[in-house]
DNA sequence: ATAGTAACTATGATAATCATAGTGACAAGT
DNA sequence: ACTTGTCACTATGATTATCATAGTTACTAT
């Protein structure tokens, strides 16, 4: 980024999530961790980023305390990614955009017939669709509760990615 | 923005928002429209991000169909900027990251004693927190269900940029 | 000895941002 | 009539982040 502006010391709160999520690799980074990637190269494979970019941002996240990094093996050091609670608690905010996107972002039948991403509530089964709190049980859908299906498109997409 | 990778034919949900919302810029002038400013100079004071970003900003917004151009008057031409239905479903991500933020990104006592921004759910009455729901009724908090009471540290932030 | 993998760092071209100043159209005050 | 003020921008130049590509380090596997 340019020299920007700091907002990390204003009092609106809008403000100061925006100073971390206003920032296209820090979601996609984010995005990546939801779904499970926590390696370094998986991330800058899918996300397509760059390493120096997915470095940084990295470092920044671990910086803020949203994700945590922890050695999965001593020779040759290697390491993996973590949300941390802090982190896991993002799970709003990034659901909240992709249910937006479903809603919004797509042109008729350019994922074939349903949506880009299906999630189902775990618990109880029903396809959540774009909802906030489960059509079916009426639960407000959290972290971890929610289990997804990609499409055929977007599976292709992440294939010709090698992710 | 530098020259950066076009995420507006991902399949992914979340890439799609972010190629619009992974922006400090986008992100701080949609939060000034949910609060009510309308006008070019009141979302560049208030979010002193300099009249050629909040021009190239606001031309983005309008062209993805977030937000309307309305002439207020006519001579000399003046004209507002008003969210449209797709701008006014953002409100879920933008609640999501105050929430988040009013968890996360304050230390100890440094509002005072209570949050930056204080809500109330304007059918029930009740101050609903950081939830999703109302804590009061249960009801799910949508755009325009919420009364926001500023914390004398953000009143006198905004009175300092002349807002 | 060579190739491969994981997690990066280095380099240079490109492009976005910031601060500052300026423009055009008009309204109000002296 | 002239200056000042407001609103909504546009223009300019310095700074800095991003992108693509290549290289590095430290191992393992064949």
């Amino acid at each position: 980024m340019p020299k920007r502006a700091d907002l990390s010391d204003t009092f609106c709160p809008v403000g100061r999530s925006a100073e971390l999520l206003g920032d296209r690799a820090v979601l996609l980074i984010l995005r990546d961790l939801f779904f499970g990637r926590r390696r370094f190269e998986a991330i800058a494979t899918n996300t397509r980023l760059g390493p120096q970019l997915v470095s940084a941002r990295l470092k920044l996240l671990e910086r803020e305390g949203v994700v945590e990094r922890h050695a999965y093996q001593q020779r040759p050091p290697r390491h993996e990614y973590r949300l941390t609670a802090k982190g896991k608690d993002l799970f709003d905010v990034l659901y909240a955009m992709r249910n937006w996107a479903e809603r919004w972002a797509y042109d008729e039948g350019e994922t074939g017939s349903g949506p880009a991403v299906r999630y189902s509530h775990r618990t109880c089964g029903a396809d959540v669709g774009t909802s906030t709190v489960c059509p079916g049980c009426g639960e407000l859908l959290r972290y971890g509760d929610l289990k997804g299906e990609l499409s055929a498109a977007l599976r292709a997409e992440q294939a010709a990615r090698g992710a």
